[in-house]
DNA sequence: TCATCGTATTCGCCTAAGCGTATATCGCTT
DNA sequence: AAGCGATATACGCTTAGGCGAATACGATGA
């Protein structure tokens, strides 16, 4: 990742891909397994990697290990703008019909209150986020 | 340019660059005159420009001709979200020294309280953006 | 230790978009 | 119309970063 003149720089290019989008969307509310996002996005499995790795390059999320699963979070930027625009970019997310689609399949592969099907022996997601990104309206 | 999968994309896109950033911080009162960005930016005419010409197909700066010179300025985003990330982006650019700066040699220049030189025969800018980017706070 | 599963990284290719330089366009003035 | 100043665009080059495919890594369990 190139060094960026100004802080904002680096949160703009982070958030400036759809599918990186998609992925801070489905972040919003819990910590959320790599294979989940692989199911809900239904795209190749590197691809997914590969802007995980950016998002946490720009130090926008939070990894555990669980095993072999590898769960992601988002990060709270301590900048208190950058904080602010991603809650807007968050809460604009969710009005969107295609990203609410995401959440819906989301649930049903694992974690909701709609959940019908499980994916096999994938852990389901907690809340470890100790400061939600929606929490703090 | 590219056509974006969500709207929020194309915004994070322009934002994603120092130079546009700087360009943004200079018209979030007023609107400018492409001398004075050459001017205070210190950069090539034609990049300056460039960097115009990205924001204006990407809906977020309208232009004024006046004689030989254009004016840019900033347009609020018709979506409330759009609108609050980029209020939100000019706040925390003017906390940042180099941009203050920026202001600075943009008052010297032309058209400040403290302005002392003024270029020869350029317009002095005027406040035509009807709603300022900065007055809904 | 070896196989397997989940995840990460590498590779080669391609496109968006940045840059400086040169040139075109546009409005004004003479 | 010709010339000039202000701005915009075209050109060629370079780089960041997206992609699919292949492969490497790391943890678990046999």
């Amino acid at each position: 990742m190139k060094a960026h003149k100004y802080p904002l720089e680096r949160l703009f290019r982070a958030l400036a891909d759809p599918t990186r989008l998609r992925l801070i969307n489905l972040m919003a509310e819990q910590e959320i397994c790599v294979c989940y996002f692989v199911e809900v996005i239904d795209a190749p499995q590197p691809k997914i990697s590969r802007h995980l790795a950016y998002l946490r390059r720009a130090g926008m999320v939070a990894t555990r290990r669980d095993g072999k699963w590898m769960h992601y979070r988002l990060r709270i930027p301590p900048d208190l703008h950058a904080a602010s625009i991603l809650k807007t970019t968050i809460d604009a997310l969710r009005r969107d019909k295609e990203l609410q689609h995401d959440f819906q399949r989301l649930n049903k592969a694992c974690c909701g209150p709609r959940s019908l099907v499980q994916l096999i022996g994938a852990p389901v997601p907690v809340e470890t986020n100790k400061q939600s990104i929606r929490a703090n309206s």
